[in-house]
DNA sequence: CCGCGGCCTTGACTTGGCTCAAGCGCACGA
DNA sequence: TCGTGCGCTTGAGCCAAGTCAAGGCCGCGG
């Protein structure tokens, strides 16, 4: 009785995988307990990021991946001359630095949008361990391969949609996700600015701005500076399955 | 003296990584000859496709992936209703299949333009062989890692670049590989059609033809239908750059 | 050899989203 | 408390790309 408890207590409970409550949408999916405590050796520092700073810079070389633990974060990438381009915007349990791998560079901004904090998993460690852990090797290959058919799905939606429907395809993705963290499916708060939601669908910040206003006129949305409540989210979908054209 | 040469001559020479005149752009990169033998156990198969045919259709099982051996595909996907994007091309020595292993179901059409033949890499003995391989582990990390990086430059072609910009990147982008494949920098036949290049760019078949038609009497391309010659390479490159804007 | 069909080009017109500009609202620091 | 600045909204006018339509090119089969 007193022998099974200190060794779990004493220190790894500050950073560990094997009691996190992201465990069921990050790394240690589909990880067996026994499994979860070789993952907590690797994954045993965290990284505190504020608001505005970046996590990681373009060019900067590869080290680690990075699990989201609390906050919001968005990627960027510029082109040569300052064209920039939001990739994505991140939250709990998801990761970041994934591009690096291909170069041992990163070749993506990563900026908090809030104060947040991260896990930080040393890439080659990560390696190493999913070559001897294969739930561990199957659940990273499978988060690649879901952010290669996600971008797919922005290429979709820049590529062929409009405004009004990017915007609703935008809202519907993030309540998804922050109600499979257990959020409100109909109130949320951006973290992020008319402008970078314009970068990342390809838009300019007075379309995104007078696509809200729309929205609400229509009786969609109620929008409050950054505080939005969705009031159809029926309408949102069949707007993103193009029943308007 | 007798023993040594039968086991390799007889059947293996018909498909085998270790003698693929792709290896040093595929899977193979960075292997050493006995990983390659290993290797050659696993991808033991190759498929022919005709020219129009589709490789596998999104919502089928995922088994493998596909190794361009020779020929040309795009990959598309769709949305609910009809509308469809096309999402990339693949040229020899190029993966396919990337986006099934995070559902098991590819998410994705892999159509051949024109008669092509893949390898056929069994997935589940692809992630057994990467355990046991590191400099294999390694390899597959950076192909998937490299398309999330490719992704995202087409995210910012499709979200902050004008139709001439995207399509000089297009041609820049097709020739450059063309050229890493032994092919010339500056003559190259176009194995897609208007409306799949307008797809893939964003743009609608119409203004690629204006499009092309602008490169031409600007001096930078010579256009017969899909026969294109490019004369002015620099400035290409100059219009990505947003000189002209 | 001709006719057909798929693909491409070009012109005329329309329009969705961009640009430019003015003004508001809210948070924050003096 | 008030000013300042950033982010947001809204209007007016414009333009790049889309739409619609006509016609040309070329390869293939009859």
């Amino acid at each position: 009785m007193s022998t099974a408890t200190p060794p779990l207590r004493l220190e790894p409970f500050k950073v560990a995988c094997s009691n996190c409550n992201l465990r069921e949408l990050c790394l240690p999916v589909g990880m067996s307990n026994d499994q979860l405590l070789k993952l907590d050796t690797l994954v045993s520092t965290r990284r505190t990021v504020q608001r505005g700073d970046t996590l990681f810079r373009s060019g900067e070389s590869f080290q680690s991946l990075y699990a989201v633990r609390t906050g919001f974060f968005k990627t960027c990438v510029a082109s040569e001359d300052g064209r920039d381009q939001v990739t994505g915007f991140q939250m709990a349990g998801e990761l970041l630095g994934l591009d690096g791998i291909g170069t041992e560079r990163h070749t993506c901004d990563a900026v908090a949008l809030e104060d947040s904090q991260v896990c930080i998993i040393p890439y080659h460690q990560l390696e190493d361990l999913s070559r001897e852990v294969s739930d561990l090797q199957r659940q990273f290959h499978r988060i690649m391969s879901r952010e290669i058919v996600r971008d797919h799905g922005v290429m979709l939606l820049l590529g062929s949609m409009r405004a009004e429907e990017r915007l609703a395809a935008f809202l519907l993705n993030l309540t998804q996700r922050l109600q499979s963290r257990g959020f409100s499916a109909s109130e949320l708060i951006l973290r992020m600015t008319r402008e970078e939601i314009g970068s990342y669908l390809g838009l300019k910040l007075e379309t995104v701005s007078r696509t809200f206003s729309k929205f609400q006129d229509e009786g969609f949305l109620e929008v409050k500076q950054r505080q939005i409540s969705i009031l159809d989210q029926d309408g949102l979908q069949r707007l993103v399955n193009g029943v308007n054209c």
